[in-house]
DNA sequence: TTGGAAAGTCAACAAAGCTGACATATAATC
DNA sequence: GATTATATGTCAGCTTTGTTGACTTTCCAA
């Protein structure tokens, strides 16, 4: 088959076998059923699900993010975003302020309550990701890192990215 | 807040701040993104979904598994894994097979057809993970295999290493 | 002032998960 | 041999989260 015959055209003389890309695949598959377990688990108890979550956390990392802004990254339709933050805007979790320069955007910030969820939720996910980290060991950090960035779509890199530095 | 202070419990010395961990919770979503984009696409045209991906992919992996190993594997419910199976044989590309020693089981098998479609699928998915090995660097590989195998639930854990082992 | 972008809403639908109840065949056990 | 347990399949109904399409309101900008 395509075993190591296409491995060869890589200039780095990466030796990979189909069967280590499988394994690799496999480990992304269990990895984030390991990775979203904890926060499903609380998201369970209350009314909500995987994209409340998401929108939580994105609007912590970006206050005052714009509606279409937060679409793009999460990549869902505005009617599927929109059904998510009625939720939370009707649940005190997500205040909406109508834009001061352009007053058709709306601006999304997490109100107290939200914050509170946001915790307790990134607190799970970071404890796992940080005894993940351990067990590692210090040099796999930046190699799971790189492999996960390369993995990425370009567009979503960019935004990818950009949250980083906008919070340097 | 619990910046650093908790990194400082770790025997290993990681000094790994909330923003650091935050990256990597999100770069775990956005990778996840790109990981399923290609079957996605491909599965799209068909009338299959992610839910099809996984059956076809994990009877591939492990042929003549029994209905009852697949829903540890993939977990979910009976009802739910059985839908899609249901399709799957009924679109001839699964073949399901009673045991011989034990009458009630069922093992799975691709079809032709089904061989066909699994490799569809892995082949692009393979692909990226192969521009992803390239890009992040050899040494980057075994980090991030290690940072994921870390992140798994025990049981999960478990499942992959057997899913390793068999195929050596 | 008119065209178009941003945001929101309503309706209808699909994929894929869930629970609960029940049927059938077979295996294992008392 | 009768009973119990297991493996599988199926029906019905519900939930979450995604999709399209059609439409309105607001309001910036040409």
């Amino acid at each position: 088959m395509s075993d190591r015959s296409t491995a060869q055209h890589s200039d780095m003389l990466l030796f990979l076998t189909d069967e280590q890309l499988r394994q690799g695949i496999e480990a992304m598959f269990f990895a984030y059923q390991g990775f979203t377990a904890d926060p499903d688990r609380i998201l369970a108890e209350m009314a909500y699900g995987r994209a409340h979550h998401r929108a939580v956390h994105f609007i912590n990392r970006a206050p005052g993010t714009t509606v279409n802004n937060l679409l793009g990254i999460l990549g869902v339709t505005k009617q599927s975003l929109n059904r998510v933050l009625r939720t939370l805007i009707e649940d005190g979790l997500v205040e909406s302020r109508v834009g001061r320069t352009d007053k058709r955007e709306r601006h999304l910030f997490l109100t107290e309550a939200g914050h509170e969820l946001e915790h307790k939720l990134s607190g799970a996910q970071r404890a796992r990701m940080r005894a993940a980290y351990r067990d590692a060991g210090p040099e796999a950090v930046t190699g799971f890192r790189a492999v996960l960035e390369a993995m990425m779509d370009p567009g979503m890199r960019r935004k990818f990215r950009a949250l980083k530095e906008s919070s340097t």
